[in-house]
DNA sequence: ATTCTATTTTGTAATCATTACAGATATATA
DNA sequence: TATATATCTGTAATGATTACAAAATAGAAT
């Protein structure tokens, strides 16, 4: 576990991102928790190990990370942020019954659209919104016994 | 103007959504404003008609709307939420300097995407950003003169 | 038109996420 | 080790959203 510790270093040497203990462990956290934390599942999860950590610097450390490229913001909904480690293009589903959210590998490049070639167009988010494959089968679980 | 009040009223009805001024004028709003208004300048621009007008009647009535499917939520950024009249799927981008969102026409179903067969999609979203034509020469222009 | 009931609106207070800021701490360099 | 710089911490401030209860309004019944 902590020996990936050296690639996320080298990662953040890279970017010329100066490696402290806490945004290693934030960057170490992302790495090992691919749910799309929150800010407050981060903090609260780290702060068990770093009893000093400071909510600020989770803020502070998410907003160096994702100026650099490493992390992605998850907005798909408008009450919590999340924060995802995989930066490559790829979807996300969120379930509104669990709330979990999902992630798919989609082509971008198959999408097609208007023209924006005057658009210089840096980023693209798919998000996708219904009911997972568990939650449904509550439902119809719940049904049958009435 | 006042003239599409009719239609928009059969629209609530047609939802069993009572009708009141305050939700007409939001309703009206967003039709006559499809530039992805906030919370707070829906509200800011309906009080000069309405002096009375809560913003927490503004948070009701699109929360009202939006179950009712009426509008649609745009979460493209993080830290304001906007709403939109228009329910059919579209992209939202958004430019990074100035900040305007452009509405552009895509085929959702031309994106491929993982098996999700077991999943219930009941919307799929899709935000691009970067930067929009009249900024990219406005950089282009600074650049020039130095 | 008047009364009654249910719904909606309003305004304030509470909550929650995020940011600002300044002092304390840690890090890197000489 | 001393010094300068960057980072972290904790509190306070901000801003968006929600909770709530009283006031106002709309629709139905008389």
């Amino acid at each position: 576990m902590e020996a990936s510790f050296e690639g996320l270093k080298q990662e953040l040497k890279k970017r010329d991102i100066n490696l402290s203990y806490q945004r290693l462990k934030v960057l170490e956290y992302l790495t090992l928790n691919r749910c799309h934390p929150t800010v407050d599942q981060i903090f609260t999860n780290l702060h068990r190990d770093i009893p000093t950590l400071s909510k600020t610097t989770v803020y502070n450390t998410l907003r160096i990370l994702q100026e650099a490229g490493l992390i992605k913001v998850v907005t798909i909904e408008d009450n919590e942020t999340r924060y995802d480690i995989d930066v490559e293009d790829h979807g996300h589903f969120k379930c509104k019954l669990c709330g979990k959210i999902y992630d798919f590998h989609t082509d971008m490049s198959s999408l097609t659209f208007d023209d924006l070639s005057n658009f210089r167009i840096d980023s693209k988010d798919v998000y996708f919104k219904g009911i997972c494959p568990g939650c449904l089968s509550n439902i119809k679980e719940n049904k049958r016994r009435g």
